[in-house]
Parts: structure tokens; sequence; C-alpha cells
DNA sequence: ATAATATTGACAAATTATATACAAGCTTGT
DNA sequence: ACAAGCTTGTATATAATTTGTCAATATTAT
């Protein structure tokens, strides 16, 4: 679907339009200015035109949007644009800082709590133990010392055969609930900024994209949740919509094709956004992370930390990229 | 949905206008200007369209939606509109069409506030108008005519392409939320008959077993919730440990596989438990799930009524007097 | 008879192409 | 710092083309 390139196909200037988020006019003093593009026309003048076409413009649009000026890059071939779009990206791209993890007994506790109501499939006194925890302990402690073994044992346990994708099934959701009803007990601002959570398509587990909101709200983002499996294309267009100034992405399965990277490179190509990259499975995708421009988030405390980093340097720096 | 096209049918124009959206002028003007489309006859002269006339009409109308010029596509084929449609669709980064809805009764008004939030991306004020709603309407009323339509029309809105997949992917989320404060609102007693919910394999879709238990809790049941997407096998083991009476699955969608029937025979033949399908798909299984025994519950009105005889003929007695 | 459909012709609205103008934001030179 | 000039997106005007809609008339359906 990638290399498919139709090189026949020939669209009309509005199709040019839309696709590159540039006025029809914008498009044609390009081309009369700068002869940024040279489409072919039709029996009656009318430009056409193709998939590279169009390509080179939604590239033009981001190094423009990115605060290069048009006159200076109309004449670079495709190659020499698309890494002008890496490089502009990578200026924003840090390196994560390192991992702790801590066994207290307190959390253990709790943990215990959760682990004996689960295997008795009792759905009722995991919650309240859940409940009792959440009273009891921080939320990135509830997160990280209780849900996250929680999960990975019962994991763990199928694997050896131990438990049933029963128990699983029946602690999902529970856990979902507690993790939302966390998200909404913050309540954000007016002025807070937006941020968009999801999982990529074909990641179908949510909780560490849940987790990944929790820690946000906690920061007073307004998270717009979008839930699991979902298509690059779709969360480009949301997070168009709702402007967001970050987009944190899970990825929990670690697969040898490399389509993340490919859904990567859309959002960081189509969007003005920072994308940041969590969940267990992030580090299998470290080199596409990279490539995309998009940042690795290996834990929580990384995720905070770049999320306040962002929200320090929040010159919106992309806020004019796409006009209405 | 696939092979079911009735290649014989006949349809006047009336009916290619409503199902593809266009009028019936434009549509016989395209066929004047462009050859677009070539319905047969009738004896005295009228239009007949086939299925696939229909099809072709709303592709048309789709990627002329999507910026294209009647001109340059009449003349293509089925496999190029269909591939055009699903280029565009995931091409455009902007949302597509503008909303309406009319106002009437209370139900009505709280489902189009759910509406606009959605056409908006606006995940809080969904939350809140969904907690609206469910103080002010009983849950019943609340999950049949606000819940279900809205994520009705949102699919609808989906197939034709003013709504993307990000707005459904937004809703499900809340909308699940919200059921799940429901069911929880409700606390089963200690002599409480026990259900196990869910999805069986394959079947993504919970907010429909999710309102199952909903009904259930709201009844006086213990309710165990096992998700979607679990096998029978699986559902069977967590049957025994809970020693439940009875086991509610939803199914959404409709599939020429009967593996549902196969799956539901080894529920049936493994677990002294009364089975419930339900959900918007459960009419296309009612072959397979009257010969495994189980009972089809169409509407939540007949889930309700069915759990009540079970727990009539097989509950404890001086247990009857729990709300009317 | 009233409503729907078919045919033809015409027309208005929308889109497009081209050229020109203009305003806001920069460089640059002093 | 300030003015002049350049850059760049947008707006306007005009002509050509495309496309949706309407009107008039004849035929058919309910």
């Amino acid at each position: 679907m990638e290399n498919r390139k139709n090189q026949e196909a020939k669209h009309p200037i509005q199709v040019a339009a839309r696709r590159s988020g540039l006025s029809p006019d914008v498009i044609r003093v390009w081309e009369r200015r700068y002869q940024a593009i040279s489409p072919t026309r039709s029996g009656t003048n009318r430009r056409l035109y193709n998939d590279e076409d169009i390509e080179r413009l939604l590239l033009l649009s981001q190094v423009t949007a990115a605060g290069r000026r048009i006159g200076d890059v109309a004449g670079l071939d495709m190659e020499q644009l698309r890494e002008m779009v890496w490089e502009d990206r990578s200026a924003e791209v840090r390196l994560p800082a390192p991992v702790r993890v801590d066994a207290g007994s307190l959390p253990a506790r709790h943990l215990s709590y959760c682990i004996k109501a689960v295997s008795e499939l009792d759905g009722e006194t995991l919650e309240s133990s859940l409940n009792h925890a959440r009273a009891a302990l921080a939320p990135i402690v509830l997160m990280e010392q209780v849900m996250m073994p929680l999960m990975h044992l019962i994991g763990e346990r199928w694997y050896t055969g131990s438990m049933r994708a029963a128990e699983e099934h029946m602690t999902t959701p529970i856990v979902r609930a507690t993790l939302w009803s966390l998200k909404n007990s913050h309540r954000a601002e007016d002025n807070a900024p937006e941020l968009l959570v999801a999982t990529p398509a074909g990641q179908r587990h949510e909780l560490g994209a849940l987790m990944a909101a929790v820690v946000a709200a906690s920061d007073g983002w307004r998270v717009t949740y979008l839930g699991s499996d979902l298509p690059a294309t779709e969360i480009a267009a949301a997070a168009v919509t709702r402007n967001v100034s970050a987009i944190a992405l899970s990825v929990t399965y670690p697969s040898d094709d490399p389509a993340i990277g490919g859904e990567l490179n859309i959002l960081t190509g189509t969007v003005p956004a920072v994308v940041l990259v969590g969940g267990v499975a992030s580090a299998a995708y470290r080199d596409g992370i990279r490539r995309a421009g998009a940042i690795e988030v290996p834990t929580t405390a990384v995720l905070r930390a770049e999320l306040r980093k962002l929200r320090a340097s929040s010159g919106r720096p992309g806020n004019g990229a796409l006009h209405g």
C-alpha cells in the first residue's frame, strides 16, 4: 500500500489542496512564482496532479510551516525536502532518562489482595481491593507498582498455564475502569494544553495508553482519549481537529513488521505536534521512532518529564501549519 | 453483506436517489452527460437500477464529495472508484462534514448534545452530557434512546464518510465508562444469582455486553464481566469457577462463518447454565442459537424478562420483592 | 386526476485559470 | 531605529469551463 504510488492517477487541484492542507490559491501561486511543481494539464487546461506532486506539496507545506521561506525551498528535490523535514523534527528530540523500580511492602500487600481476587475470578473483590489501593497510594505508585505488576503477573501465569485467559479478561475492564476514574479525578483548566492519547493500528491493549492519559491529566493536560487500534491517518485527523500540541501512543506488541514506523511517519509528517511513544514494546521500535522524529518514552516518569518540558517551551511552534 | 447482492432487484430512480444521497436530477444528468451509469429500462421507459448501479452512484457521490470532478471520474470502473474512496478518506486530514440534528423528546435532546460533542471530538463535553442524561433518564431509556442511537449514528456517518473512525474511538471509552459506573451503582446481595457476561471470540464490540451487564445488575444479579473476544472454552471455565446459573453473550458482527454456533455448542454442552445471546447481530445467528439450545435475546426488555424467569424458577424463594 | 418519471433545453452557481493588486511580515541598508 | 525593498499569502476582476438545478412538455403510474 505504501510503495504503490500510482503515477498515472491525476488529481484535480481540489484534491491536491485537501491532501496537502494548502489552499488552491497558494498552490497556483507557488507554481507561477517558483515553479515548485509542474502539473500536467487536461484537454481544457485544468491542472492535473499526480501522487508525487501532492507529496511534494505536502513536504513544502511542512518545511514552510517550520519557518522556512518558500522561495528558498521551492527548487529542492524530494530527497532534500524529506531530509529537511526530519531535521526540523529531530531538533526537538531529546534523549530519555534512566528507569527506576521499587519493591515496597505497602504496594506489594495491595497487589497480593488483587492477585487473590483475580485467581478466584471475583470481580467485586478485585474492584474493592483496587479502590482501597487507590485510596492508600499515589496514582503513579498505584499504576506502576500495583496495576502493571498485576497485569504482568497474570500474563506470565497465563503463559505458563497456571492461569486462563478468562482471568485476564475479567481484570482488564476493572483496571481500565479504575484508571478511567483516576483520569477523571483531574479537571483540565481552560487554557490547559491539549494531548491526544491512543494506541496505533494493530495494538489492542489500551491500559498503557490509559496510564499515559492519567499521567498527563494529573499534570494539567486536557486529554482526548481515543482508545486502541486506531490508524495513523485517523489519529492525525483528530490531532488537527483538536489542535493538540502533543500525541502520546502506547505500543505493547513487538512486531517484526516495522509498520509502526510507517504509521509514525504519517503522523510526524502530517501533524504539527510532538509524538511521544511509550508502552512495554516501545524499545522494540526504537529505530523507527527515532527515524520518524518521534520521542521514545520508556516510563511514566519520562513521559511526565517530557510533557513538562513541552509545556515549558510551549511557544506553540506549529500553530499555523494548516489553515482552515 | 457481500454475497447478498441481488442483481435481479430493480429499483426506481427514487430509491437510487435515497440510497446514494444524490437527487434524481443529478443521477439523470450524470447518465446523460457522462454515461456514468447505464440503468436498464422498464417496458414503459422507466429507469431501473440494480444494486451495483446504486453502489456505483454511492461511490461517485463520495469521490465527488472528496473534491474530484464528476467528468474526471465518471468513466472509472468499480474497483478504481473503491480504491479512490479509500485513498481520499485516508489521505485527507480535515473533518468532512457539518452536522445537523433536530431536538424533540427529552432523550432526543440529550442525544443531540452528545452528537454535537462527538462531532467536535470534545470528550469532556460528551462525558458531562452523558452524565446529565444519566441523571435525567432511567437507565434503560438512557441506554436504548441515547447511547444506542448515538453509536448507531456514528457508525452510519462513518459509513457515509461524514464522520471518521476517530469519533467512534473517542466515544466508545466514554460510553463504556458511563455504562460501567451504571453497572456499579447496583450492589448485589449475598444470595444474588450469578451471571457471566462476555462477547464470544471474534466479537470485539463490548458495549452491548456491558448493557446486558447493567440490565442484569439492576435486576439484582451478581455480574462477572469478562469483556470482549473470549473463546468459548474460556467462558465455560469461568462459568464453572463462578458456578453461574446463566451466561449472557453479545454479538455485533454478522458472519457467514457459523463458528458462533460451534462456540455456542461448546458452552451449552459443557456448562450447566442457561445461555442467552443478544446484540444487534443476534438475529443473524438465530438458527445456530436455537440449535445449540441457547435463547435469543433480541432486546434488553426480553433479556430482563428471561432473567426474571430464570430467577423465579431456580432462584432462592422469599427473594421475590426486589423491585417492580 | 394527481404524482412521478423522461427528455430536452437552458441557465445559474461553482470552480478554475490568469493577471493584477495589496497588505503584513521580513530583510537590508543606512 | 527607520525607511525602502523584497517576500509571500490573500484578495479582486475577468473569462472559460464545469456542474447542479430548473422549466416545459410528454408519458406513465397510482
